[in-house]
DNA sequence: TTGTTTTCCAAACAAACGTTTGGTAAATTG
DNA sequence: CAATTTACCAAACGTTTGTTTGGAAAACAA
């Protein structure tokens, strides 16, 4: 691992503390992209505010590396379990809440995505791609497993709903310190494949 | 209405010309409080940035008044309507939605103390506590209208739920400029009425 | 009218911001 | 080993930030 992943990792999770990398930030995710000042990060690193340079062109070019290699973990770690085919639709959501479920109340921080996307210039700015293309990777995996008890619409349908009700539990998990309203979230999007109610049959 | 009140008005939402304040703002909302500096609330306001120390101490005193005046217009406008009498506890779920719709819906820039919340230092913040009061008054109204339908655990439960979901459900919006997820969330939220399926039972 | 208060500007302020520079020590290479 | 690249620091850069100040025009009060 380079110093440049380092870096990057160093943003978005804990990790122990590698050669003086103390590093246990989530600094971007805890304070959002603006309120977050390079001499945070550096702080955070273990470094000078003016190293970040070496690795990338500037602050926006960091965030958006930090969005790319989270985004490729949930790909290929976590969004991959909805592909799967030796167990069970709902064996597969549950599995896949259960991989979600540290990342998100890691310091009751929530999900950089949604923080990002509600933070700020999303607007004109040039992290909406990286976002949507989350977002979208997202409910096209929740939408693969419904498609094994909804017909195609609904299960398109379902699938924005139920990231939609995550992303808001994880709002109010937030805000109010509580894991409660996340658990409940995926609680109900289980119970929905339990009794499979097609509501256009 | 004295110039105090119509700076905190034009920091929310637009309104027609008056005096010299142009002000089609929300500035707040669409850009974040970080990222919104003073020079963009004062050229917003079609005033020089100074002029706002007179009528507030600082930056977070305004963004305080802010969110105490929505919060009091929803608290009386929308909010009450879920404690009205005449009509059934549906009709003030659609009378509720149709009154949220275009602030929310405005500029597609979502809810102010929804992206608060995900914004930064709610950690140590002084803005938390506003932002609690604002959600637990949302709850409410839509707990005190489940009631009608569901037992009072489950009223609770599912109150939670419904706001998750609509917050959810305005940040798909605001990031893919669509306002289907709205839509849809709150037809959800109506569907669940014309069906009770008290789960507890 | 005169006196007082409100409204607001124009300029300045220190502090913090993201970024650049020039350099040194370490690591890597051949 | 020497040569080159990488890793990083310490200091400075110009700009922007939130905030303060002193005063001028306007509104209001008597």
């Amino acid at each position: 691992m380079n110093q440049r992943t380092k870096i990057i990792y160093a943003s978005t999770k804990n990790h122990q503390r590698s050669h003086h990398y103390t590093s246990r930030i989530q600094v971007f995710r805890q304070q959002g992209y603006h309120k977050t000042s390079m001499s945070d990060l550096a702080a955070a690193c273990g470094l000078q505010k003016g190293s970040f340079y070496h690795y990338f062109k500037n602050k926006e070019a960091l965030m958006q590396a930090v969005l790319e290699m989270l985004h490729q973990y949930y790909q290929k770690k976590v969004f991959a379990v909805a592909y799967q085919t030796e167990s069970s639709a709902r064996e597969r959501f549950v599995e896949l809440f259960r991989m979600q479920e540290p990342i998100v109340t890691e310091n009751l921080s929530g999900c950089l995505f949604g923080n990002m996307a509600l933070e700020g210039d999303s607007e004109q700015s040039h992290f909406r791609p990286h976002l949507q293309a989350f977002f979208s990777d997202w409910m096209a995996a929740f939408e693969h497993l419904y498609l094994e008890y909804y017909p195609p619409e609904t299960a398109k349908t379902l699938a924005q709903q139920g990231v939609a009700e995550i992303e808001g539990a994880l709002m109010l998990m937030r805000l109010y310190e509580d894991k409660a309203p996340l658990r409940q979230a995926c609680e109900r999007i289980l119970a929905q494949l339990d009794a499979p109610d097609p509501p256009t049959a």
